[in-house]
DNA sequence: GATGAATGAGTTTTCATTCAT
DNA sequence: GATGAATGAAAACTCATTCAT
């Protein structure tokens, strides 16, 4: 992705890295951010405490590192899920199955991407929060776009504004994922997108329009 | 529940109590339970450390307490909500509407709540998460009643399974609420419940049996 | 001194308080500011390392206490031994008496005080070291006070500028009193204050006005 | 002082080492000793930090050199202004001067100097006081020399020890560089050397024999 | 029963020194 | 011989908890 040309030094360097940041990961999202020292940190990655302290100016740097780069490259996978070939329902179908697939490969991760997009994450740590939601917010943008492009091309029935439905979807499936993180066992994430799909679908198309469902509503 | 002959001595201990959880939720609210000492609670509700300890054993159990209390009194409201008067539509509305109407008056709680029961809590503290969370599927199970029932009398369309249609308009509710929560003037939380509830019900009664959405997909 | 009523507590407090500082000093002279730690004062002491930091925001402030509460002391002790009663000449001999037992009954206070007062301090200390010196520099003044009087009424002859005088006995003091440092029984602080004064005045008297010791000078 | 005959690697190891202990100097007078770290020294004088550590044990080891040298040569240039030609007077005049001149040009190591000569140092860097005192006594005694010498070929009084006049003297210069360092503009050292040396000889000579200072002392 | 002073284990972080390349 | 990455002991400081008054 970025210039090949690194050093043998530099390759090390960033193994070593990816080490300090698994082992960090792994902590964090056993116990915590505040439950993790950073001597645990040098333990299980093994490296000296010291060493730690050369590659991260200090312990909140180095959670923000991870989280960064953790959310980034899931906001890029689920981004690029979205935006590739095939009609909307297409794309939402492939968001949610990537999303599944990107999970159940990153368990560890989610427990912490979690705590910062949902939840009412504390981190005072200056401006994380606000660059995690922001990223965050982009990536909801792009995903009303897609049901804006449905709206417009007479896919989708206007049943409410585009960024809503974004919204309504992400939320669907992260409940979905919460209760396989739960118990995978008793609440697995459907192998078929459409079971998540089809609760906001069945009267979202528009080729329902003989229907009178607006109608019980205005009714009451 | 209990035996309402309580003695001047246990009225004003519990009137002491409420004291010191009111001033600890203010703070953890604020700041997160890490970021907040025993000391800050003990001048917060103006009572001497040593006192804290007579009513807790300890911080965690004074968190934990908290939330409890909390957790309790929204699944208490809520369930009533769903649990009153109305066919299913009625009841769900209401349950969007006393939902936000919580959330408005219990903005400190809520960020607590969102941490305990969405998101990766990383309550370690031994039980909490687990009492939480059952306590939550619990409501859950109740809310899915409701579709259930309306299953049953022919109101909604099968279009998914009970559980999964209470975790989805759950989490739809929060999604919108944490949008509230980040920032009410861009993100109101609906006054019509029914923006929320047409996300789900534009297809999901069973007044829209000619449409052929089902159909749509299965021709994918 | 102050408002003499300080309740038991308030008493204990400052004894308590009078042990931590005794027991930083002696660690402070004995070693040097860096090459103490919160640990050693604690042990010292006998106080918890927890307790230092209830008395003391922090090591700096603990020492900046230390330094500025001996300062004080030396000089108002030093202040009162110049203006007292008696003629110039008395008073300068009192102040090298006083200067020599204040010097005696505090060895390890002396070593931070000259640590602070002459030689390069490298007091990074935000503010203590000019705190140190204006206080250091007033009591010069009060000094050279006492040269100026001598000059107004004749009992000195103007050799040199007040200030100056007042430096060159000052520090004429201190060396005597370093040498007296290092090695009490080589280098006696002089029992007859006369023997430090007369190495100035042996030409300031005013009586000795028929030598021509500048005139040598002149013709050179 | 050594063979002259250093190969090119001598040479050019010499040069090395002096801009080692010129960035440490630099550092130390700046900032003192315990506030400076190897890793700054070894990036101020562009050398790595393993480097440093081929030419000096350790940090300590480096300081001691540093400080050796600098007295080494400041006592050496001191010794030989008054070891020069000229009377007693004249090369107590040189004395001042070159005293004066020296502090004017090397205010870096000057800072050091007075940390280690006068004051209180704490420097337990084992002997590294002892050798810095022992070589300064041993100029006090060079200075008490012309004294003596004074004494003994009538041109002084004798008021006093030669020592303690050598120490008196050297004390009164200190005084007056202190106060130059701290101010240059307030105190500026003085350009004629009379007007310290005046601070002693307005009595010390001898051709003020017609005069009864002592008396009147002895009257009190 | 209430109080809050005292405690000390545990945290983050620094930096002199070593040694494989 | 030079390099600088890696090391880990040691420092300053915090805070949940106890217990004598």
């Amino acid at each position: 992705m970025e210039g090949r040309k690194l050093s043998r030094r530099q390759r090390e360097r960033q193994t070593q890295r990816q080490e300090m940041l698994a082992a960090a990961l792994e902590l964090f999202s056993e116990k915590g951010y505040h439950n993790v020292s950073m001597h645990e940190i040098a333990a299980r990655s093994e490296f000296a405490i010291g060493t730690l302290y050369k590659f991260f100016t200090g312990k909140e740097d180095l959670y923000k590192a991870l989280i960064r780069e953790k959310c980034e490259r899931f906001h890029q996978v689920l981004t690029e899920a979205i935006e590739g070939a095939g009609d909307e329902v297409e794309r939402l179908r492939r968001y949610i199955e990537v999303k599944g697939a990107v999970f159940r490969d990153n368990v560890p991760s989610i427990r912490l991407y979690l705590a910062e997009t949902r939840g009412a994450s504390f981190n005072i740590m200056a401006g994380l929060d606000r660059e995690i939601r922001e990223r965050y917010a982009q990536f909801l943008d792009s995903l009303a776009g897609v049901f804006e492009s449905g709206f417009r091309n007479g896919l989708f029935r206007p049943i409410g504004r585009s960024f809503h439905l974004a919204v309504a979807l992400d939320s669907l499936c992260n409940a979905f994922l919460v209760l396989w993180l739960e118990d995978p066992e008793k609440h697995p994430y459907p192998e078929d997108p459409d079971t998540i799909l089809n609760l906001l679908f069945e009267g979202l198309l528009s080729t329902s329009e003989g229907r009178g469902g607006d109608r019980r509503f205005e009714s009451h």
